[in-house]
DNA sequence: AAGATAGTTCGACGGTCGTCGTATAATCTC
DNA sequence: GAGATTATACGACGACCGTCGAACTATCTT
């Protein structure tokens, strides 16, 4: 059984917008960005069951947002950087950014 | 009865993709963003009842999208294009940005 | 006041989503 | 092979979402 990945022109916006709305997805994504090396599923901060995590891990994967490849009785996931900045350019890094300070001033 | 309209600070991340991610929310989104004026809510070209266009633009409007001021028996709505991008600078353009040419590269 | 125009509200519907527990698969180590 | 570890698959459940039509509100015009 193997993962399906979309490929880099398969990558969608809406489905990437859909796939970042979630707030534990969110959460995994940025700490694949911080970490900038592969991570095993089990080692993400969630609180949430192994099945969520699992399915929250797929709803990233077939966005394109993530890549995930077996490693032993571990799958890791790394973020799809170079393919989500060609496809559209400073997206992730707006979205990873961290809010100005300046944006509460009225 | 006023409509809500978060104030600059107070809009959410998770919010906003969200509220993109919806293909007939970032078409509205799209539209305004090209006709730098203000749109009655009409005017979209939508293939969607009356109803549910308002409520997609009421989810626009509550993520902090877009502003919705009364102008007679139309309601015209705009786009904050500041607000978002003090708030989260970049994002409002790579979601707008065209997919580029060279992204379907293998 | 009557009619026209532009949006909203409401309830309803089917579908999807996030979550869980349990059972299952795949791989490593002994 | 047996056991341990890691992750997936499968229902199931409640909640939410996008959609609609019908009734309603608000404003302008005549």
């Amino acid at each position: 059984m193997e993962l399906d990945h979309p490929d880099r022109d398969e990558i969608e916006l809406a489905a990437v917008l859909r796939a970042l709305s979630d707030p534990q997805r969110l959460a995994i994504v940025r700490e694949l960005a911080a970490a900038d090396e592969p991570r095993p599923c089990g080692s993400f901060a969630l609180d949430i069951a192994k099945s969520t995590r699992t399915h929250h891990l797929r709803v990233l994967r077939e966005a394109g947002l993530i890549e995930q490849r077996r490693d032993g009785t571990c799958k890791l996931s790394t973020l799809r950087r170079e393919d989500l900045e060609a496809r559209f350019p400073g997206l992730l890094d707006a979205v990873l950014r961290r809010v100005p300070a300046g944006s509460s001033i009225r």
